[in-house]
RNA sequence: UUCUCCCGG
């Protein structure tokens, strides 16, 4: 049965659901697992058609097959249905929550992504990072400061953060202005900072018009030996755009390509045109737009 | 062998 069943699953990795539901159909002691098996499958390829069928012929559907149709309508946008089946489900489990909330998260539904936070609480269940990642999120797309802080109490609280979970919460007072806490995490990290945790960074001192930070920031990247990717520079064009700094603007560009080896794209080109635009060349603007490469993909 | 992720934030 085992061996069946891991047949299954990489016919499901390779998203082969035809021949996966093949050796399904002819499989005769199918157990809970391999039920699971073909109805995640039938989720990532989002057919929860075929994912609803066989969810509804199993007898009892364990936590793992809730979780992952609760998730597939989830993905789909579908989040009354979501919440429909999550309200039915037996017995919820951590990963229940988090999908729901998630879920939500995803669709916009930040009311009731909060509603659900402090409903699991009330149950007497703990928000684990998924959960608080989540919510993190949310505090940062709808510049919730307040609620951002009380998350990162909870965080302190709840968990050892992951880097993960610490470039949240940088993304997090990042986007709601508070550059200053953002920059506490940020040097909580020490030396567990990764790329994205110094992008996160970066951008936050960029967008917020702290050029000359920004381009700090990134000097004390490159000596710390972290490789900046397209989305650091786009921040560092960016500050230098905002900042006024045409020269250095100009030098980065050129550094990103020649030291980095990062091909420009679209962003780096706009940050470009608009720095030189900004003061009075608008010859060389349109020389660059001029020159730009069309993309292909 | 199966559930929380589309984005490097």
């Amino acid at each position: 049965v085992v061996s069946w069943n891991s047949m299954i699953m990489s016919y499901v990795k390779a998203k082969n659901m035809a021949s996966a539901s093949e050796l399904f159909n002819e499989m005769e002691n199918r157990d809970t697992f391999t039920w699971n098996t073909m109805i995640s499958g039938y989720v990532s390829a989002s057919d929860m058609e075929s994912a609803m069928k066989l969810f509804s012929e199993m007898k009892i559907p364990d936590s793992l097959s809730w979780n992952s149709i609760i998730s597939g309508f989830a993905q789909a946008g579908k989040m009354k249905l979501a919440l429909d089946f999550f309200q039915r489900m037996p017995q919820k489990t951590q990963v229940s929550w988090n999908t729901v909330i998630a879920g939500y998260e995803k669709n916009g539904g930040f009311k009731q992504a909060m509603e659900l936070f402090f409903h699991m609480q009330a149950e007497g269940r703990k928000p684990d990072r998924h959960t608080l990642s989540s919510i993190l999120s949310i505090c940062a797309e709808s510049a919730d400061q307040h609620t951002g802080m009380q998350m990162h109490q909870l965080v302190s609280k709840l968990v050892i953060p992951d880097i993960p979970l610490y470039n949240s919460l940088i993304t997090m007072y990042a986007r709601c202005g508070a550059i200053y806490e953002a920059r506490a995490v940020f040097d909580e990290m020490k030396p567990q900072k990764n790329v994205i945790s110094w992008n996160a960074m970066i951008g936050g001192y960029a967008s917020h018009g702290f050029a000359r930070e920004a381009l700090k920031l990134f000097e004390s990247m490159k000596c710390c030996k972290m490789k900046p990717t397209y989305i650091t520079f786009i921040s560092v064009l960016s500050a230098c755009a905002h900042g006024g700094l045409v020269e250095e603007g100009r030098s980065y560009f050129k550094s990103m390509v020649e030291d980095f080896g990062i091909k420009p794209r679209v962003e780096h080109f706009s940050s470009l045109v608009d720095l030189v635009g900004r003061h009075g060349k608008l010859e060389e603007a349109m020389e660059i737009i001029r020159s730009m490469p069309i993309e292909p993909d």
